[in-house]
DNA sequence: GGGCAAATGCAAATAAGTTTTCAATTGGGG
DNA sequence: CCCCAATTGAAAACTTATTTGCATTTGCCC
């Protein structure tokens, strides 16, 4: 199962006091998404952002020659769309239904009560947003100085989050090609490496987490 | 010169009311610092961010192995240092002085006033951050889908700013490579590649801009 | 349980960029 | 005006990743 997320995992929602965060997903609608279907196209107007009950959610650009750049696969209790949300302007990112999945919609009308309630709630806003740069920041200096493998590796930790060895992390290895920003061959070779370390064991759509200690040791060099 | 940036032109000082904006100016405390001066490191703690009133500063991050990864070359006009200003966790990456500048210093004192004095104010610090966030997925795309040269053009373009053909963009070739993410050679290559079309014109220390237009039909491809 | 699409494995040719080394040029400071 | 450090130019060997094509495997659906 996906769980965190290399960039989305913002943590607004998460971060928010119990009880508050309760009431708000009380009062979000929950929509049901199928595999693959669109949830948002860039250039949508951002009326929402989502909260992830269940299932994956891919968070990426298709590009018009049909290359997808993906940016974050995030899983439960993930939130997305934030940005463009708080932002006011269009969509400038897709996001497609990694599996059948269960979405809360938190729209204008829940983020204004919720915003009048607690004047805490804005600065919560900031340090999110803030932090989501940090993470953005963190990709492009991992893509210009990491090989290929310590990407791979940096990637799959984030994707198992805070679970132990033995997590299950359903992604193709074109899903994670898209997200570490390699081909699928490369990729490939990668997680071979990784395989014959005994770090992971790579199956039919997702990879065993075997030793999450040795990946982060890979990721260090 | 050194004027908008690929990153870090966030402009929300720009954005701000003509007369909030000369107020907060004339309020922060002015400061020089020489070329090659650090200006902020990793890990000190934000207690401030910085208006560009002339000079240049490179923002990235000095890895262990003194590689140089930039995010931004930024100038007069330009603000920075608001992300962990405002997410109130420690610097996360390293500002230098590109040349001789001046800065003005905006702290806690200055910024509190400004936003007890407009709510519209945290809305437009919410919307300059959602932007930022935006421009970084843009580089990333970039990175991965643009080749060495097109990448250039978009670098060279967003450096020029609004500025005309003429311009002279001062940075030197491993600047420019620090930016782009490549190797000197690579972007030598590129850059006689341009020139080779017409379209700039390599200097010692500075690239003029020859024609803007054929630039954009670079990025575009 | 057979068919079929999706996913993986594999190999060769190709392309792109890096590293390293050295020479040539530039321009500012003494 | 000359020296010197910074910058640029250029070449070769090397590394890395992509592309392309095809074979194999997996697992879902009928």
């Amino acid at each position: 199962m996906n769980s965190a997320s290399p960039i989305a995992a913002t943590g607004f929602v998460m971060a928010l006091p119990d009880r508050v965060r309760a009431d708000l997903l009380a009062r979000g609608q929950t929509r049901h998404f199928d595999r693959g279907q669109i949830i948002q196209q860039r250039g949508d107007p951002a009326r929402e952002f989502w909260y992830v009950e269940s299932g994956s959610v891919q968070i990426g650009r298709y590009g018009i020659d049909g290359r997808l750049t993906l940016f974050a696969l995030i899983g439960a209790g993930d939130t997305f769309g934030e940005l463009a949300f708080m932002g006011e302007f269009p969509r400038t990112v897709d996001a497609i239904a990694g599996s059948d999945c269960r979405l809360i919609r938190i729209g204008d009308q829940e983020l204004q009560s919720l915003m009048a309630s607690d004047p805490a709630v804005t600065r919560l806003l900031l340090k999110t947003m803030a932090l989501t740069v940090q993470l953005a920041f963190n990709l492009i200096e991992s893509s210009r100085n990491l090989s290929v493998p310590q990407r791979l590796a940096q990637a799959l930790l984030q994707l198992c989050g805070d679970q132990g060895d033995g997590t299950e992390i359903m992604a193709t290895q074109q899903d994670l090609a898209d997200l570490v920003g390699v081909s699928r061959v490369s990729l490939g070779k990668a997680l071979a490496g990784l395989q014959a370390a005994g770090i992971i064991e790579p199956g039919y759509g997702f990879v065993t987490i075997r030793d999450g200690a040795a990946l982060q040791a890979v990721v260090a060099g």
